[in-house]
RNA sequence: GGCGCGGUAGCUCAGUUGGUUAGAGCGAUCGACUCAUAAUCGAUAGGUCGGGAGUUCAAGUCUCCCCCACGCCA
């Protein structure tokens, strides 16, 4: 049995992600995880909210609430829609948690220690007014690049050029609007990731079979230019991790927590922490620590491109500057974008289907194939919902919901709810066994590989085996000269039905669960013996008529749909 | 401006280390079937693989130049 650790990007908390997020890196990762249980492996399936950092404060004052209460509020809404999608993590946690804080300090000590963390004098912006330094987001004032007036701290939004409060012309607050600022001098830590560049180097290299996509990104940020660049982490804000030096006071630090990005990574181990904590488990570190029994596990991450720099340099970096014996990654899958209609989907624009309105409009199985079998791996994908339409109606609807339906009804009719018996199985079955032998090692080599897209194609062509099958057979004919026969045909297609509601579990859970209940299997075992599986159902055994397994899109529904969210959220 | 990923049938995409007549699904057309969610199954049509030059016995697949789209950075 292997062990299989595996963790998601970590969403951020301020509101509800659309569903580029969600084929971005939660989606493929539950995919996985669902196939490496199914096939009787250990997972430890991680993910959670990314809690810290302006852009919460900001959402938080917007509502009208305490950051805490805000952020505790919204981990409840991302995990009941998580819920809501059949996302089946071990454990959700949150980057504000004890645990997250006491690692974070830890590792902020270690680093320390092995003087990897240096103090930078910098100059930032002081609000007479609010009483506090006003980084990033918290500042306004008209870019410098392109003179659009509502450009913010860290980045201007209408020409997207990176910036410094500083550079900002006729600054202002953003909390109070209050122009009576100065410039005042603090003193900031930074991660020396310049000292472990080669370190780092070196574990790059050692990953040939990463995706392009993943290394290239990686290989730019080490050497492009200067080379890789140290990294500030900390910040002068009142929500975050309070900057210690382990359990320590850090003289000069005093008010300050530790920057977002620096301790978001840190809580996919705390989140193991977490879970143990809430599950009673004693032992987490049996998954983190190579010392402690990790040298088994088997680490993947999941993320869009956009989180790669962090998840290949930034916290490599933490971890291996501890010193201590971290698991590091295996493997790390990375996703490009989903485009909606011909632009992108945006949070901050409201641009685009948002994961509690999707499950409002529609099952989570039709989202989760659509996106899946669609989903941008080599490069960015569109969504539309004419394809979105065309994908689902035809692959669901009918490939795999008319099967079953067409299979049980006909057994109904003429045979009775019992899977009936007729004679053995003859050439025809023996060649189909043998095909789906064929087609199962496809489809379970492109799973262990990731390869999400081919793994819905080789899913799909498994369940078009069976139509390909009945039609051959057409047990319909079959009954007025020889009933035996067409009933043993009739256990095939049963059987066949009890066959996918395994194999399509990772994808289509919920509709995957209906079948194995409509056909009376308790426990499903993944298929390894085709001849076996396809008689685990015997005769006279009970099944269920389900209702229709997916209902079809209309074009009515995708006009409304289209018009519903043609403009921007609220 | 620099860098990155792409540009393959109407649409969405596969094409391993260069090697027989370039593949799949959808859509289209025709046919079969009638158990089923007007579903299914089969067949056919459709591409000078963005453009040009080069290397090679042989290039969608390697090299160079150019064009286009997207992204990141300055």
């Amino acid at each position: 049995m292997q062990r299989h650790l595996i963790t998601s990007a970590i969403p951020y908390i301020n509101g509800i992600k659309h569903l580029g997020n969600l084929i971005g890196s939660q989606l493929p990762a539950d995919l996985y995880a669902r196939y490496q249980r199914a096939r009787g492996n250990e997972v430890l399936f991680l993910c959670a909210t990314d809690e810290h950092g302006t852009p919460a404060e900001l959402a938080a004052a917007k509502a009208g609430k305490p950051v805490a209460e805000y952020c505790a509020e919204m981990h409840a809404i991302q995990a009941e829609i998580a819920k809501g999608f059949g996302l089946s993590f071990d454990h959700f946690g949150r980057s504000s948690s004890p645990q997250n804080h006491a690692l974070t300090q830890h590792f902020a000590g270690r680093l320390a220690d092995a003087d990897l963390i240096h103090e930078v004098s910098e100059q930032q912006v002081y609000s007479n007014a609010d009483g506090r330094y006003l980084p990033d987001r918290y500042i306004e004032g008209t870019c410098p690049n392109c003179g659009y007036d509502k450009a913010r701290g860290d980045q201007c939004e209408n020409c997207t050029k990176q910036l410094d409060p500083t550079d900002l012309i006729e600054p202002r607050s953003a909390i109070s609007g209050s122009t009576d600022l100065e410039v005042r001098n603090t003193k900031h830590l930074y991660l020396r990731q310049s000292a472990l560049k080669d370190d780092l180097d070196a574990w790059i290299n050692s990953k040939t079979d990463w995706p392009l996509l993943t290394t290239s990104i990686a290989k730019k940020w080490l050497h492009d230019g200067d080379g890789l660049q140290d990294r500030g982490i900390t910040r002068d804000l009142d929500w975050g991790i309070p900057v210690r030096r382990g359990d320590a006071e850090w003289p000069g630090m005093e008010g300050k927590v530790f920057y977002v990005w620096f301790d978001a990574p840190i809580e996919y181990i705390a989140c193991a922490g977490e879970w143990a904590d809430a599950n009673g488990h004693a032992d987490w570190e049996c998954w983190w620590r190579t010392d402690k029994g990790a040298d088994d596990v088997r680490y993947t991450q999941f993320m869009g491109k956009d989180n790669v720099p962090f998840h290949t340099l930034s916290f490599p970096a933490t971890l291996l500057g501890s010193g201590e014996p971290w698991k590091m990654v295996d493997h790390l899958k990375s996703f490009n974008y989903l485009n909606y209609d011909g632009g992108q989907f945006s949070t901050s624009q409201g641009r685009g289907v948002f994961m509690d309105q999707a499950l409002a409009i529609l099952p989570a199985d039709y989202w989760r194939w659509w996106l899946l079998s669609n989903c941008p791996e080599t490069s960015d994908s569109e969504f539309t919902w004419e394809l979105f339409q065309q994908g689902v109606n035809k692959d669901l609807a009918d490939v795999l919901g008319n099967f079953v339906s067409r299979v049980t009804k006909f057994c109904r009719s003429k045979f009775g709810e019992t899977v009936p018996a007729g004679t053995s199985y003859g050439s025809r079955e023996q060649a189909l066994i043998e095909d789906l032998d064929a087609r199962i090692a496809r489809y379970v080599a492109t799973m262990e590989a990731m390869e999400v897209r081919k793994s819905a194609q080789e899913l799909r062509a498994i369940w078009v085996a069976g139509n390909e099958y009945l039609q051959a057979c057409a047990p319909w004919t079959t009954i007025k000269e020889n009933p035996d026969a067409a009933a043993m045909q009739i256990r095939m297609g049963l059987n066949l039905i009890a066959l996918y509601g395994t194999l399509s579990a990772p994808f289509i859970p919920d509709a995957s669960a209906k079948m194995l209940m409509a056909m009376g299997v308790e426990d499903a075992e993944w298929p390894s013996d085709m001849a076996r599986t396809l008689t685990q159902l015997s005769p006279e055994h009970p099944f269920t008529v389900p209702e229709n397994l997916f209902t079809k899109i209309t074009g009515e529904d995708t006009e409304r749909w289209k018009e519903q969210f043609s403009g921007t959220r609220e």
